[in-house]
DNA sequence: CATGAATGAGACTTCATTCAT
DNA sequence: TATGAATGAAGTCTCATTCAT
């Protein structure tokens, strides 16, 4: 359904290669040069697919939200109970091989640059929004089907996704911080219980 | 007790000054010139007092430590159920007097800066392991009294560090996170409910 | 054959820039901004080619040994007595219009930091080897061909150069030094009756 | 015969460790703070005793003479024959306990500055003034006294003197040189076959 | 489409020197 | 005499971006 065209097949080469050495380095101290090298073109190439570094923030969170949504809804659709759907979600978003180190550090700049960037602040917003809404809707799935307890699912769904977030930046930043598994049962059962409580 | 000497005076405006421009412009476009025009001083005298840009960061959190350590453990001392203690904790973190925006924007700077400045991650460890202890002494001294049920103290601490900087996360970047004080409200609730359960 | 590419007459230019600066100036004062300008391109450009300002002089190294090498060789090879030889070298290396003051004058200033940095002393070193092999391999022959009598060539290689290092700085430093040629003239009187002494 | 004054001894202290610093790290990079720290007494002090950091080379310099001139002619006074006083000579010039590695290196980080610092070019050319004639005299006398043949005695002064920096220029420099003790002894049996022969 | 040489503004940092105390 | 906080000019170096080829 619909080749790839080469701009498109360069422009991914190009965000790997952006998302790769950001991880690394951070975005202050990945160069451009660096990416080039890393993307195997010049750096007059990366200009010419992205007006400027930034936009490559902007490029980045596009092909994310392209790849992601389709497949989480998906995996959704296959589960009945709001309690499987919401534990599928929690497994999803600390699954290892796909949000690694490399991806949470990636992000944690993304966050920084939000401040000073209104676009990649629009862009992270609505980054946010899409996953938000997919746990509230749950929740909601859940109140209706008398599974969960009546609570206000936006607030919740707030509230899970920065435990999530939080949790997270603690393993990054914090060396002391136990470690993501036994930290993620806890929190499923944390939430869940507080959901289905009567 | 104990003036404070003129270098100390100095070091805590320029403190100040650096932790202004960074909250405002990000560490990254915060410069010397600036920091060194809003502490009202030369750019020579910054380095008279702080190695370098990055050694600020730490005079920063050294700054910090010292300030509201003591002030938490009088706060906590005066209560005397667990659950109030958490209550406080949870109130105290989100006191917006004392961690306004500003707070929070330079406190995810220095994440970021966290992955590439082995000091200023050891600085940042030392900070989180001092509150996650008291509240897993909290948890501990609720589970001894039977206000608690039994958990393990420190998955639960690190379970609700993570939830309060997760929380701010959304807050500071994302325009569509709901405000602190309902989500705060919340997320005491949810603790306390899992915690207090028998 | 061969022609050389724009990188290689840019590097080349610069290099010549930084040594007419060096020698005018020091190392000390002979700022990025007026190597610039006297190789007539950006401060940016020296960045480009070379990764700092002591890497200039390492090209400025390799530069004067590929140039030299050689023709000493054939000048040589031109010579079958080995006292020729000799006076060939003395005249050689105090040839003016070769080396100049401008020459001597930045020589010095590579010494000195040769003792800071471990790259430079390394291509001094071998710089001077080269030299110093030139002329034991002459006092070889010399001996072979019963021309000079037996001395240990290494240790009078050393002795040689030494004595004419020594008579440059005399003349670049010390005001009240004799002229070169005088000096020069004496010098080869000296080592030779000494070589051929029997 | 007169005591010192608290400023001349304080001064002299400062030299020492103006000398220390410089010789370990060159004039370059030697700071006044660390002069300073060296000579245990504060930055200003300094510049109580010296205007600026290049006056105290000329400190140095003065110092050095004083130190060593009389020395020398008290030596020399009890040789009688040239060929000896000559050699008292050589060896006193390479006396690694005087002039070791340190006061070599300390030495050519002033040559560099001659070239910049008319003050230091002249105490650096009155210093070796005072050395060739030394040198100068023993070779007149030695020619007076029929023990050398006829040569240009400050021809031959400059020679040596030169052959002697040019010595410990390969010495400091040079990696491959080869030691002091060895390249001095020939370089003595060179000198004096040549003074003696007739 | 593609290259990479070239630019130039601006960043951090150093350090001799001054001067109020 | 003595201190060391304070200055500010100047230095090296980085890097996103441009543009001729």
């Amino acid at each position: 359904m619909g080749r790839k065209s080469i701009a498109e097949i360069r422009k991914e080469e190009i965000i790997e290669a952006f998302f790769d050495v950001v991880a690394q380095k951070g975005f202050l101290r990945a160069t451009m040069r660096e990416i080039a090298e890393a993307a195997g073109c010049s750096q007059g190439m990366l200009h010419h697919y992205f007006e400027n570094k930034e936009a490559m923030v902007l490029g980045f969170m596009e092909h994310l939200t392209d790849s992601y949504t389709a497949e989480i809804h998906d995996e959704i659709a296959e589960r009945e109970l709001a309690a499987d759907r919401m534990r599928f979600l929690f497994s999803w978003f600390l699954d290892l091989d796909r949000f690694d180190l490399r991806f949470s550090r990636a992000w944690m700049e993304f966050w920084v640059l939000s401040k000073t960037n209104p676009a990649i602040s629009e862009a992270m917003t609505r980054c946010y929004k899409t996953v938000k809404t997919i746990i509230a809707d749950i929740i909601r799935d859940g109140i209706t089907a008398r599974e969960f307890r009546k609570v206000d699912p936006d607030l919740m769904a707030n509230l899970i996704l920065g435990s999530l977030e939080g949790g997270t930046v603690l393993w990054v930043v914090d060396k002391e911080a136990l470690p993501v598994e036994a930290t993620s049962k806890q929190r499923a059962d944390l939430f869940l219980q507080y959901l289905k409580r009567t």
